[in-house]
DNA sequence: TGTACATCAGTGAACGCGCGTTCACTGATGTAC
DNA sequence: TGTACATCAGTGAACGCGCGTTCACTGATGTAC
């Protein structure tokens, strides 16, 4: 058994991060084989030895990002979910809707960066997203539980806002509007976590 | 002068709505020249009389929703643009976040269908989706305007949380999670515009 | 009015490039003895 | 311990298809006379 099987996993986990950060800079379509096993270190012929297919790689990015660059940001932020308080609803959306997050062109949430890309993918990479929007929700009931009301419309309705707001402002030419965008979505936010 | 120019005007015009109906349903990429032109009753070799490149057209396509098809859309949902009343916000967050724009997967707002196809075009068609958002918050302050202080926090607010909501909804595939997005995001709409 | 002509929208075959995928081969690594 | 071997991760050339774009041609339409 040449070849240990962590030495295997290693190198899957390597073309997975390379994809995640292309994948979220460039999107699904305009991200090559090439791209991603050259940004990995390897050759492309390597890839299938891994993978089945290439929206099976978007699939492993995508569910990377709940685990991975998405639990370092939440940490980041101070927002510790095995500890719920009413604070951490605050702060979640103090990190998601900050202009840092907005600049991280490789470190974004995939709701953000490959929304119209998701939805028009196949339905593994479907649930992943599902997976990180319910971790998202779930974090904003926790951070507001016992503090207001309708917490759940609450918790659903800031997701929407978030990432509504992220997603316009990304996308907006005129960089003053995106940012009064980012900045209007992060205090309306603020707002329903308080009332 | 052969053929008149309003019969070019005309041609063009059924390749842009053949064009903008198969790009918020299938995306950029994946709608061909081919497709467009066979939708349009044409051939393929016709388009580059109309058109310079498949980015054009795609940009022609999400301006042309506008005047087109959003216009329609403000209208069924009993919108008035010219005479700003205080309803106004609220019947347009009705007609956005209805049930019935969600399944409309031709008519629907490209805002929706097709956020990261336009964060990765070139600056003229972002300037188009930019045109569409300043198109919707002027809607919503002249539907607030007089009523509620901060009406311009909240129009930026209202809209991310329209799109936001309705991108979430759009991707999920547990379609009754999407249903409850939509309507929670819909119930917090409301209330932002009478608070 | 009718006919010849010029224009140019529309046609469809062909080009050429890019990229996902395959495949025969290489060589690094762990195992057997 | 050292050597032969088997395995399979990694390589890079090649395949094949799809699609944006080009181009020589056709034929419908308006104009000139």
């Amino acid at each position: 058994m040449p070849y240990s099987s962590e030495h295997k996993q290693k190198i899957r986990a390597k073309i997975v991060e390379s994809a995640r950060i292309l994948f979220n800079r460039f999107g699904f379509q305009e991200v090559t084989i090439d791209m991603v096993m050259e940004n990995a270190g390897l050759t492309r012929g390597g890839f299938y030895n891994h993978f089945k297919s290439k929206e099976a790689l978007f699939g492993a990015a995508v569910s990377s990002f709940l685990m991975g660059r998405g639990a370092k940001w939440r940490t980041d932020a101070g927002v510790d979910p095995t500890k719920p308080n009413p604070n951490m609803a605050r702060q979640m959306i103090q990190g998601y809707l900050s202009s840092e997050h907005l600049g991280d062109l490789d470190g974004q949430c995939p709701m953000i960066a490959l929304p119209s890309d998701i939805a028009r993918s196949n339905p593994e990479v479907q649930s992943s997203y599902q997976e990180l929007l319910v971790a998202m929700v779930k974090l904003f009931e926790c951070g507001l539980e016992g503090q207001i009301a309708q917490s759940r419309q609450k918790a659903l309705s800031l997701a929407a806002l978030c990432v509504g707001g992220m997603v316009l402002a990304r996308t907006l030419p005129d960089s003053a509007l995106a940012e009064e965008v980012r900045l209007a979505a992060y205090q309306t936010a603020s707002e329903i976590t308080t009332k």
